[in-house]
DNA sequence: GTCTATAGGCGGATAGAC
DNA sequence: GTCTATCCGCCTATAGAC
């Protein structure tokens, strides 16, 4: 994995993962048929992982009984610190996106096992906190998601860091504050 | 490009370069030293043409005496099906993602003149529209950009279209929504 | 199961004629 | 400037011994 991670599908060469793997060549054929297979059996194996760590991360219903603000703060704050700013990670997605178009299927698999579960878990708490009143959940957390994604895809991914600078807190107040308007109102 | 674009960079083949430039191998290798020189011309190429084809969308300030809320349904509806859907750019984008990580360079080349260039005008309108009071302009247009940006990655680029179903006017309208709250204000 | 050795092909890049 | 022809290396994949 480590070396499909590091030169992308096309660049990663059978001769090094069996060098990386501490044997020969003719035994990563005898596991895999072909180069194909081996970087499909990878990548699905790479996406279980980070899906344990999603669904390990969050109480589902110990949640309702903080401050919305507060939870979604922390949610934001853990999304850009924690898992998206992991360079394996970084790579991983890199991957996925670049082998998009001729691995159609790898990044279903992603999409399905990591966005998407994401994505419902906001939902479930868009729709069931009693102290937010969202008018389209589904919607909402797409937003939610597609603002600190999409940050980390550029100043992480893309390099952006020193080219379109802003304060993850900042990015993270800010969204917080559109889904829970903080006008004084107690 | 297109042989580029379709295979990436490592798959490209010189030889499938020249054939569809209808010229010889020693032609192409006569104008650009080596693969990665042509590949590093070729995409500040593209990138000049796209940044060309977002400077000329919107009128600066012409948008100021139309009402924010239809402005910035335009705008991200324009985002949606016009520019982002392109085959060509969810292609462009998967090699620069792609190849973010070996090509830092070539990255932040797409970053300053098409992201950039967006988050600029979008900041320049939360700033300066009197009918709208935003707090944090740069930060807004990061939530607007990077939530329109992340759903054309997950629907289109990474094919998840029918796993996470949404409609693009549901993201719209919510979007909107939270940048211009409707309470009836008459 | 694992190895060494090798087949067979396509890759990037160049020499040298015109 | 452009061509044909070629070099040489690395690639995926396999044959066959242990």
């Amino acid at each position: 994995m480590e070396e499909f991670l590091a030169k992308g599908y096309a660049a990663a060469s059978m001769d090094r993962v069996a060098t990386a793997a501490k044997v020969s060549k003719a035994t990563v054929y005898s596991h895999f048929q072909d180069k194909e297979s081996l970087f499909n059996a990878l990548i699905q194996r790479l996406v279980q992982k980070k899906f344990q760590s999603i669904v390990a991360a969050p109480d589902p219903q110990v949640l309702m009984q903080e401050e919305p603000r507060q939870v979604l703060h922390q949610i934001a704050t853990r999304a850009l610190t924690n898992s998206f700013c992991d360079p394996v990670y970084l790579n991983f997605m890199r991957l996925i996106v670049g082998e998009s178009g001729r691995f159609p299927q790898l990044a279903q698999t992603f999409v399905r096992n990591l966005d998407q579960v994401g994505y419902q878990l906001l939902c479930e708490y868009f729709k069931s906190c009693p102290k937010l009143k969202v008018a389209d959940p589904e919607a909402t957390a797409r937003v939610f998601m597609g603002a600190l994604a999409h940050f980390i895809i550029v100043q992480e991914m893309l390099h952006g860091r020193d080219i379109m600078p802003l304060e993850c807190d900042r990015l993270v107040e800010t969204l917080v504050n559109l889904i829970v308007p903080e006008t004084g109102q107690p």
